[in-house]
RNA sequence: GGCGAGUUGGCGGAGUGGUUACGCAGCGGAUUGCAAAUCCGUGUACAGGAGUUCGAUUCUCCUACUCGCCUCCA
């Protein structure tokens, strides 16, 4: 059996991988706030995961794993932009969620087979709330309710930092119905222009956190319960699942406010065994931010023309523990490499079973060595083992079956292609007669109007460069 | 201030207690009328200091620098 080892962010260590139950692995990520656009740093994670989700698939088999990845969709930032805009909220997450399933499609990544919305898990939210109140780990003050983090001994065991520690160093608001300045709150009250709920608090509506907790369990422990899919050993565990994932700017505090409701509300030692959290994006050596103008969404490069697959080839070629940089170079080089592949990935036609090169997979089951993994696709190109890089490349999620369009057109309108065969076959005569001159000087016009030129075989060939303007294109037909 | 990650050749980026990363760029060659593409070959590296060791880029400590989080940004 295939060893998966994974760096646990609990622990600080590569540990090796071993699922509560092999039938049926499941793993929870932290999913998006739908507000607005996924900006290119949101696309990280969910192809970090989706790499581990389709090797979780690889190793236990499709129908054995689970993977669940919620979201928000009632928050402030939603609020606020309801507020600004005038639009129904119901308009902006309906809207923004289905453009987050389309830009993540767009770069490879499968669907989860839970997508909870949390609007939808209220009730589940609300009984946890009431079941922390009734432990002691949670009070209500003044409509708000508030967990209690020193009720909870092992509050920041997965950032490692303590209670005092963050005390002295926060600079978080302290509100005067706060216990604890660390205390966090659960439940807050709606006024009649903000979406609520009645509960036993007054109208209201979910802190951020206890979304995670509650549909984490609802559909990882409550749901496979209810419909006897949980193995004997899975049992012995209650409420505990394999794997929680998510940007490492999410583990303080997001997931240890996660940890400290679940276990507290399910009177566990651990919510999830293995946590993993990738590293954060930046763009040509700096932090994305609108301040510096390098900030931009998944939907603007793909707008751009930049094909999905050359955005998750140049994701996949940094490890995900690593800072990643998004630099122009890095996405001409990917698109470059990923045409060659392509082309020769053509030539086979393997079928996409599961005997996948084991360069590949054990590349990839040392802690997602993704950059190893295309190192080793390298090698099996270079090697001209075409169809087992067909397979490593669809593991990856750098293929689906089909050549890419964008590999095949040349991005020519038929009335520029005509213009430019028309040129081409002029400049063929020219080459028949040997007049390198006038052919050359053919070329450099086609170039300098954005058009290369590839004297292959029998017939030459020609593709759109980024510069070019059809403009020059017509004003060369002049001058011939 | 607290916690954490990192510093590898021109650039990107893996990895290892003693041996080739790999990709791009460069250089040389093949091929081509010339280019492009393709193929073959090839040089350059492990932030600094101390320690452990027969031997460290790889382990330990220190220093410098960079970055992230501590603010419901993935």
């Amino acid at each position: 059996m295939t060893t998966l080892k994974l760096h646990n962010t609990k622990t600080r260590k590569r540990e090796v991988f071993e699922p509560i139950d092999r039938d049926n692995v499941r793993m929870y990520v932290c999913g998006p706030t739908v507000y607005d656009r996924a900006h290119l740093g949101n696309a990280r994670p969910v192809i970090v995961f989706d790499v581990l989700y389709r090797l979780l698939r690889h190793i236990y088999r499709a129908d054995h794993v689970t993977y669940v990845r919620n979201f928000t969709d009632v928050d402030d930032k939603i609020n606020a932009r309801s507020a600004d805009s005038g639009r129904p909220i119901a308009e902006i997450t309906q809207e923004t969620t289905q453009w987050f399933l389309d830009d993540m499609a767009a770069v490879g990544a499968l669907e989860p087979d839970h997508m909870p919305r949390a609007t939808a898990y209220i009730p589940q939210m609300v009984t946890m709330i009431e079941d922390l109140i009734a432990k002691g780990h949670a009070y209500a003050a003044e409509g708000h309710v508030l967990f209690a983090v020193e009720s909870y001994k092992d509050y920041g065991a997965l950032s490692g930092r303590s209670v005092d520690d963050m005390i002295a160093g926060a600079r978080v608001e302290v509100a005067p119905y706060k216990r604890n300045p660390m205390d966090f709150v659960l439940w807050k009250p709606s006024d009649a222009d903000t979406p609520g709920w009645e509960s036993p608090w007054g109208r209201g509506r979910p802190g951020w956190h206890i979304e995670c907790s509650a549909m984490a369990d609802e559909l990882l422990w409550e749901k496979p319960l209810a419909e006897d899919r949980l193995s004997e050993s899975a049992k012995e565990r209650p409420h505990v699942f394999d794997i929680h994932g998510g940007g490492n700017d999410l583990m303080f505090p997001h997931h240890e406010n996660e940890i400290a409701q679940s276990c507290c509300a399910n009177e566990t030692d651990s919510m999830a065994n293995y946590w993993l959290h990738n590293e954060m994006l930046q763009v040509e050596g700096k932090k994305m931010s609108k301040s510096l103008g390098n900030f931009f969404t998944v939907r603007d490069l793909l707008d751009q023309g930049v094909p999905g697959e050359v955005i998750r080839f140049v994701m996949l070629s940094t490890h995900y523990r690593k800072p990643m940089d998004w630099t122009q170079k890095k996405r001409e080089e990917a698109e470059t490499t990923l045409k060659k592949w392509y082309r020769q990935i053509g030539l086979s036609t393997a079928v996409l079973d599961n005997d996948v090169h084991s360069g590949t997979t054990n590349a990839l089951t040392e802690d997602l060595n993704t950059p190893e993994a295309l190192t080793n696709c390298h090698a099996l190109s270079n090697g001209g083992d075409y169809s087992q890089l067909r397979k490593s490349l669809y593991l990856l999620g750098l293929f689906d079956g089909n050549i890419p369009d964008w590999v095949k057109v040349k991005g020519f309108s038929d009335a520029e292609t005509g213009l430019i065969r028309h040129f081409l076959n002029r400049r063929e005569n020219a080459r028949a007669s040997r007049d390198f001159q006038l052919a050359d000087k053919m070329r450099d016009g086609l170039a300098d109007a954005g058009v290369l030129v590839k004297d292959t075989g029998a017939e030459p060939e020609f593709e759109r460069l980024s510069n070019f303007n059809v403009n020059k294109l017509d004003e060369l037909w002049g001058d011939v």
